[in-house]
DNA sequence: CTTAATCCCGATAAAAATAATAGGAATTAA
DNA sequence: TTAATTCCTATTATTTTTATCGGGATTAAG
């Protein structure tokens, strides 16, 4: 294929890291609401092991979602309120931007927009990115807590 | 990690599977009224190479989203007025479902739900799913070709 | 002051997914 | 018959993701 092929991802993918991490984040605010919570109480309770949760733990501290205490008795907290932290705000710490998507990533060859097809699909990228984006900015931990507690009797 | 790791992906990627596969739909809604466009033909123009395009336009083919004639002067055509394919349609046979997730898929280690958070980031992944599908879903082709001819004026 | 529990950091290995290439067989218009 | 084309399948190359490892720094508690 032709040159300008660098750096052109139009991606959205929701990895280990994305679940993982928000499992974890679910965690820290269910048992962290006195104590911090240490790393190797989230890789037991989640089944996940510590030395992954720790990459993933580091990205959310450097996202300001978490903080921590070092030494013994240390762990992580929650870094706000459940209802001022949003699912999109710690999938983005996790896994990057959701729908990279703009003018310069979409082009691909280098040719101006309209001599070629690729204008036409970047509002494709860009629609299933608003609506992924507004789907996960509007959704607070807290929600997700509460749906706990209304589902304590039903199953899957 | 513990057992029941197989098969649980939660992935929703728009690779250049999808990226180049629905340029080339484009091409052919573009340059197949007439006559089946060869995939030589949209190779050059798209700048993809003919092979990789061999393997995109099989599933579309698959999914009758176009239609071939083989041997001299073949080529393809699209299965149905742009009007009645929508980027959902043609993403997904592409790239397969964008949102695999059920509940299955989503249960990492056997517990049942009410015992672990993963019950919780299900709703999570089922939003996403929802807000994507509904986005493409809702956007023909022909909205598409619709919006080339308005922006003949606009840049990008 | 020592110890155990913890966060922190960087390197790297292993596995999986994606992207791309290659070769040739079958079909068909001219 | 020939050239243009779809069709099929295998394989390789590349990138990304997933996961592990080893050690260093910090701190509460005895």
């Amino acid at each position: 294929m032709g040159p300008f092929r660098a750096e052109m991802k139009v991606t959205m993918k929701i990895s280990t890291k994305g679940r993982y991490g928000l499992r974890a984040v679910i965690d820290i605010a269910i048992h962290g609401t006195s104590e911090p919570v240490p790393l190797g109480d989230i890789a037991v309770r989640q089944d996940i092991s510590m030395s992954y949760l720790e990459q993933l733990v580091a990205k959310l501290k450097k996202a300001n979602i978490v903080t921590s205490v070092r030494g013994a008795k240390g762990g992580y907290s929650l870094a706000a309120p459940t209802d001022r932290i949003s699912v999109g705000d710690v999938l983005r710490a996790l896994e990057g931007d959701l729908a990279p998507v703009n003018c310069a990533e979409v082009m691909e060859n280098g040719t101006p927009c309209k001599e070629s097809e690729q204008c036409l699909t970047k509002v494709v990228w860009k629609r299933i990115s608003d609506s992924i984006n507004y789907a996960v900015d509007n959704l607070m931990l807290s929600e997700l807590l509460a749906d706990a507690e209304a589902d304590k009797n039903g199953g899957c």
